[in-house]
Formats: C-alpha cells, sequence, structure tokens
RNA sequence: GCCCCGGUAGCUCAGUUGGAUAGAGCAACUGCCUUCUAAGCAGUGGGUCCCGGGUUCGAAUCCUGGCCGGGGCACCA
C-alpha cells in the first residue's frame, strides 16, 4: 500500500542523510506518520515528520524536509515531491501511474481493494442474535448493518469471515414465549379460557401466528398433556419466529454461514466443560444457593451468577459456554460480536472469562453501538417487544428500501447516537446520498450502452490528462486505503463517505469531459474514457457491495 | 454515587488515532437542460469544535475538573 512505501522511502531518506552527514545522528522514530493533507492542492500524501525530527536533529523543520527532499529517491508511484512550511513534504502521484491503474482495476473487478491484511485469519462475526420471541424490530437494523458491513470489508482485507446468528433458545423468556404461543393458539381454537401469562408477548404477531397454526395443524396440540404441547408447539412457533428473522435479513441481502442454537451447548456437553475448567482453576464459588463467577479474583467489580439458586443456568453460563465453542472447539483467530450499547456492562465479565479460560482477550472484540432512536415526525417512537409496540425491521425495509436504510444506518460511526426519522427518510427519499451514488453507477451503464458496440480501436490512457479525469483516478485508487481503515478499525462508516465521494468525482467528470464522441479524430481518447469509466464502475460496485447495497444500471 | 458513549455550521454527522486556512450532506439563496440520464453541475452565506485548566513546536483530537444528552450498574436477557 501506498502510504507503507512512502514511510519506508524516508526511513532510508533519514538514514541516507544521516550518513552523508546532512543530519546528525539520532534514534530513528518508531512510526513515520504519512497522511493525507487537508487541502487537494498540497497533493495526495504528506508526512510532518520533519517537525519531530526538529528537536533530535537540533534544525529547522523546513530545513530537514528540503535535505530529506534531496536524499529521498520516490517509489515509483510518485510524480512530485514539495516542502511546505512549516515543515511539511508533499507527495503528488503521478500521472502516469494513474492512468496505468485502468487496467488492473478493470482486470481485478469485484476483488479490486482485496487485500491481505488478515493473511486468511478465520474470524468469526456474530451479530443480531436478537431474542427469538417475536419479529425483528427496528432496534435490530443498526446491528444488521453494522455486522454484515464489518463482514464484508474484513473479506476484503483478507479474512477468512464466518457470519452466525446466535438464536437465545434457552433462556428463562422462552418458557413465556410458548406458554404465549400455547394460549394464542387454543384461543384461536375457541378456548378462551386460556390466557397469555402477564408478563408474557402481547404483540397482536403472536395472535397471527396463534391463528396459522390453528389452522394448519388443528386441535392437534389441545390433545396432547399440558407440557408436551407446550414444547411440541413452542418448538413449532420458535421455528416460525426463527425463520422470518431469516427472511427479514435476506431482504436487505444478509445471509448468514451459521445459525447457532444455545440450547447446544447443553446438549453437547460445552457447559459442562466450562464448568470443570473453571473449577479446575478454582473461578467458582457456591453461595446464596448459586454458583459464582468470581471475577473479583481477576479484577472485576463483582462477581457474578452463573448457576441460579433455582439450578439453572444464567445468559453468563451460555455466554461462556459459547464462547468456549467459538475458540477452542470451532478455533476461530478472532470473533467479533456486534451488541447493543444496552449490554455495554457485560464487557468486562467477557473479558474476565476469557482469561479463565486460558485464552487471550484480545481475539475477542466487543463492537458496542448506541442506541437508535425511532421518530416519526417530532415524536419518538418507543419500542417494546412485550406489550406489542413496535415497529418492525419488516415494515422500514418496505417503507424506506433496504438500500436507503443500510446507507443510512452505516453513515454514522458506531459510537454515535442516531436519530431514525421515518417521515424525514421517506419524504427525502429523492434527495438522500444513496440514489446520488447509485445514480452514478447507473450514469456509466448509460454512458456505455449509448457507446453500444462501435469500435473506437485503441485506448491510449496517456491522453487522459483533464483535471477531472485525474481527480477520478486518484480517488479510485485509494480504495485500498479506504478497506484497511475501515477494516483496521472496525468502522465501515468510511466506506459510506469514499463511495458518496467517488460519486461525486465521476458527476463532475460528466460535466466537463464528454466520453462517446462522434468525431473520428476523437476515437482514441473515446476508448481511453470508455476504459476509465468502465474501470470507475468497477470501485463503485465494489464498494456498493461491501456496503450491502444495489449497483442499479438503470435508474 | 460509580462505569461506558456522545457534545463540531440552523439540522444530521465526518474528521484516517497530535499536524497546514476545521469538512460533507440536508435546509436557505443564485445560476445551468437542443448533445452520453438535471436522481446532475457550478456558486453564495453559515463556526466560542459544550465550558474551565493542563501537557508541547502544534490540541476538535491526549490528561484533569465541571455542564448537558443517551446507556448501564439483578440469581432478566
Amino acid at each position: 500500500m501506498i502510504p507503507l512505501e512512502l514511510k519506508e522511502s524516508l526511513t532510508r531518506a533519514i538514514k541516507r542523510a544521516q550518513r552523508h552527514g546532512d543530519l546528525p545522528a539520532f534514534e530513528m522514530p518508531e512510526d513515520i506518520p504519512v497522511e493525507r493533507p487537508k487541502q487537494e492542492d498540497m497533493g495526495e500524501y504528506a508526512t510532518p515528520v520533519c517537525m519531530q525530527l526538529a528537536r533530535l536533529a537540533r534544525m529547522a523543520p523546513i530545513q530537514i524536509a528540503e535535505i530529506l527532499v534531496r536524499r529521498l529517491d520516490p517509489p515509483t508511484f510518485i510524480g512530485t515531491v514539495e516542502t511546505a512550511h512549516p515543515g511539511f513534504i508533499n507527495f503528488r502521484l503521478a500521472d502516469d501511474w494513474l492512468t496505468a491503474q485502468i487496467a488492473p482495476i478493470q482486470a481485478a473487478g469485484e476483488s479490486y481493494g482485496q487485500l491481505d491484511l488478515g493473511a486468511g485469519q478465520r474470524v468469526q462475526v456474530e451479530f443480531v442474535s436478537a431474542n427469538p420471541t417475536g419479529p425483528l424490530h427496528m432496534g435490530s437494523a443498526r446491528n444488521a448493518v453494522l455486522g454484515d458491513s464489518i463482514a464484508a470489508t474484513l473479506e476484503a482485507a483478507g479474512y477468512e469471515v464466518q457470519r452466525e446468528y446466535y438464536v437465545n433458545n434457552a433462556g428463562s423468556r422462552m418458557r413465556l414465549f410458548y406458554e404465549t404461543a400455547y394460549a394464542r393458539y387454543a384461543q384461536a381454537l375457541g378456548r378462551t379460557e386460556e390466557m397469555v401469562p402477564i408478563d408474557g408477548y402481547q404483540g397482536p404477531y403472536m395472535i397471527e401466528m396463534g391463528e396459522q397454526i390453528a389452522e394448519e395443524r388443528g386441535d392437534e396440540f389441545l390433545c396432547l398433556p399440558r407440557e408436551e404441547a407446550l414444547q411440541e408447539l413452542g418448538k413449532l412457533a420458535l421455528d416460525r419466529v426463527v425463520a422470518g428473522a431469516r427472511k427479514d435479513l435476506a431482504l436487505m441481502g444478509i445471509e448468514y454461514d451459521c445459525w447457532f442454537s444455545e440450547q447446544t451447548l447443553y446438549t453437547n456437553g460445552q457447559f459442562d466443560t466450562i464448568m470443570s475448567l473453571l473449577r479446575q482453576g478454582d473461578y467458582l464459588d457456591v453461595h446464596d444457593g448459586a454458583v459464582w463467577f468470581m471475577a473479583t479474583r481477576l479484577g472485576g467489580a463483582k462477581d457474578e451468577v452463573v448457576v441460579r439458586s433455582d439450578g439453572t443456568p444464567g445468559y453468563f453460563a451460555s455466554d461462556i459456554a459459547y464462547h468456549y465453542n467459538k475458540f477452542v472447539e470451532r478455533d476461530f483467530d478472532r470473533v467479533i460480536d456486534v451488541w447493543g450499547a444496552d449490554h455495554q456492562g457485560h464487557v468486562p465479565r467477557m473479558h474476565h472469562m476469557m482469561q479463565a479460560l486460558g485464552l487471550d482477550p484480545s481475539r475477542l472484540t466487543l463492537i458496542l453501538y448506541q442506541l437508535v432512536t425511532l421518530k416519526r415526525g417530532d415524536e419518538v417512537v418507543r419500542l417494546s417487544k412485550r406489550t406489542g409496540d413496535i415497529i418492525t425491521l419488516r415494515e422500514v425495509i418496505e417503507e424506506v428500501g433496504s438500500d436507503a436504510m443500510r446507507y443510512f444506518l452505516l453513515s454514522r460511526s458506531p459510537d454515535s447516537q442516531m436519530e431514525f426519522d421515518l417521515d424525514l427518510a421517506k419524504q427525502q427519499s429523492d434527495e438522500n446520498p444513496v440514489y446520488y451514488i447509485q445514480y452514478a453507477h447507473a450514469r456509466i451503464s448509460s454512458i456505455l450502452r449509448h457507446a453500444g458496440a462501435v469500435d473506437y480501436g485503441p485506448a491510449d490512457v496517456s491522453l487522459l490528462q483533464h483535471p477531472s479525469e485525474l481527480k477520478l483516478l486518484r480517488r479510485m485508487a485509494r480504495l485500498p486505503e479506504v478497506i484497511h481503515l475501515a477494516a483496521s478499525q472496525l468502522a465501515p462508516h468510511h466506506l459510506t463517505y469514499y463511495a458518496y465521494e467517488l460519486a461525486s468525482d465521476l458527476h463532475g467528470f460528466y460535466r466537463d469531459c464528454r466520453v462517446v464522441s462522434s468525431e473520428a479524430e476523437d476515437s482514441a481518447l473515446t476508448a481511453a474514457r470508455l476504459d476509465l469509466v468502465r474501470a470507475c464502475q468497477v470501485v463503485l460496485k465494489r464498494v456498493l457491495g461491501l456496503m450491502g447495497m444495489n449497483a442499479p444500471d438503470v435508474m
């Protein structure tokens, strides 16, 4: 990657200057910073390193900059190198290098920007994992969008990624869910004396599901002993909810590699394994009738209940067994869990759990995103699954579309709390950035259609010298860096900004440069520009793909 | 009370881990369609980077003390 090569180049220049006596001897800084200048006319890359060296060398920064430029043997992709006050060195990419990128970008196609940052490491991204007690609501949308794009970005960065959904089918909530399902089913068959539990799920979707099951299966569950009926019917209802989640996520183009059942942690022995491991490590304590994980032994603020006094394992027990399964049984190098900020309190105990299992805590990353406030105009929409007052994910997808929803939810950093105004999202749908970006892609398709099958002869990319052409090329060449940034920070919102800027450069180019010329003497230029827009389309499609958005040919 | 995340243009938010004159989109205003899609382009206005103090060549960014908003501190998940 370009910044890395510049660092190496600069390091060599410093050493060379020292060897020749231009600079005094001093210890090389750990890192040579290479950044992007704020203003376009300063070039594409810059280093402020001379300011840092000024003290070590006891010289003026600008003087050091001039020495380094003289001793620099810049990489071939660099066109010009300049110094600037108070001590910057600015680099500009060479025009002929830029135009030479068109062919490799086209050749790379869908894999343009592919990095080897992950070196094939296996990483699991677990996301959404909402309780399977009803349809997915808007609260899960940000989780879904973040998780899927983080996964895609890591793939692009050279990791082998597995997408996983954790089905919480073993908790105490399940019992209530089963009883609710049973009551609604029985009610649908006229048993009005069956009541939904007070803490049960009041939503209309449960009524609907009860009716559907009653219609399809008749009264067969009423004929079973109650406990058996609860289990059988409950399982059926659970499967329906999970299938519904799968369908909703598929509407956003999200497909999982694995739907992991919490229940299997208990039937396949992982729970027993971690209990004996923790016991061996002397991390367990029994008091007040419950079994506790002694997080305080590892610096935690308080101990945590693993097995309740009624003998049932708690949520944390499943978490430990689940992560043992991920790291030890399935041997992932890294695991990323995407959680809402309401789970932030669990972060310390997860690290303590890793330590207790003898695993390096840095292999587990917990992405916490701030919750989304849903609004309709000025009104805040409260979300509660149990009162049934929910806005479902599906409703919003149908209202604003998958692409718009993904773009909006992705475009803010996970740390920022955000408002999602349903009215505004609808109202702005023609003026929103989603269409601006997609239009750039469609616009290129349109140009290519217009060019048709005419043979313009060989392309001479050296004819691409217009500032708008070069600006576009500079942006296209940046994608690998953006992927690097998004992958290393696990921050896919950088993709949205890049995509917008790329689209903007394409639109500017379109204004300034006519692609398909009818003049015979322009054919070499036309061929070159067609190559340019084809390559640009590859980049647009690639970044849209990483964001999980469609790249339409017609709008 | 303690812990986590925010506070940047009228609004919604970026700011590449400490660099140059703090950016973008919406909203407002002014222009541009007879040629590859005007879902586009060009331009204008808009700032106490929440408030003190500190660290250094240099702070929106780091440390510290406040203020405001959100979330969390269960044998719930």
